[in-house]
DNA sequence: GGTCAATTATTGACACGTCAACTAATATAA
DNA sequence: TTATATTAGTTGACGTGTCAATAATTGACC
């Protein structure tokens, strides 16, 4: 029972270790944050969508999607407007140079998930996921 | 193939969102964060230590922990003495009630813990962290 | 002994996240 | 129609992480 909790503690440890120690590197090896290239993917494929749209998608709190969207606009990879029909809400979209940028990150996140799952075989791929699918869902229940 | 890169990207996607939700869940239960626990539970296990040593063990920047110790020793939990052998180094330990406070928080952590992996089985446990470890030592490695 | 290198700890600048307070626009209900 | 509630987005305060620069101390070599 006792070693039965040091265990469970162990688990839920390495997880936090885990990706603690693989965004910084994650973030030199693509050049961008893991948020904003999530914001930036979901723009790719949403063409145009609401701020509100995009926070939920992303599930980042609303302050800093509108201080991501504020920097990449300034970058030049994104353009936002109002709808004229509802002043509250703004669109959000991707410039063409954006799209190219985006795709390019994309690349890279492939060449770097690929680098570190390259030792696991299909069936050791598909158990991790259906594994933290189920912790991600406790997790959400609580 | 493509098919393949796509799976491979959603387990890292599932673990560092999974991380993030948990994160917060985690404070909230516990009262305390996952890194100040962490630098407590060392100082627990260790006695006396110094900041540096200290640093190795938890894993976070140098810079974080001088402030997260300048924190705790303001709040009474923890006392830091220069070595006198050599001034560089200032040893750091937990006050009584530090220690107690510690305790109090590791419990909450178990708890919340054993909810999280509740229906999970042993066999399904220790090939989690199994996997887990493989992920992490190829994150390491990079 | 004096200069230079290495080591520890601290501090500042910055990135990113949360929460709470605020503004502006719209919907709803008296 | 006017007052109230709701909603989207912005901003400020704050916590926590990184990296880079600095201060203070010690060790090593001339």
């Amino acid at each position: 029972m006792e070693r039965n909790g040091r265990d469970q503690e162990l688990i839920i440890q390495r997880m936090f270790e885990l990706t603690k120690r693989a965004m910084p590197k994650f973030e030199r090896c693509t050049g961008i944050s893991q948020s904003r290239l999530e914001i930036l993917r979901e723009l790719f494929v949403s063409e145009e969508i609401t701020q509100r749209e995009l926070q939920k998608k992303v599930n980042i709190d609303h302050a800093a999607v509108t201080r991501h969207l504020k920097q990449l606009e300034e970058s030049g990879m994104v353009i936002r407007r109002k709808n004229p029909d509802d002043n509250r809400f703004t669109y959000v979209q991707l410039t063409d140079e954006g799209k190219q940028r985006v795709a390019a990150y994309c690349e890279e996140k492939q060449r770097f998930i690929s680098s570190v799952l390259n030792d696991f075989s299909e069936e050791e791929k598909s158990a991790l996921l259906d594994l933290l699918t189920r912790l991600q869902k406790n997790i959400e229940e609580m």
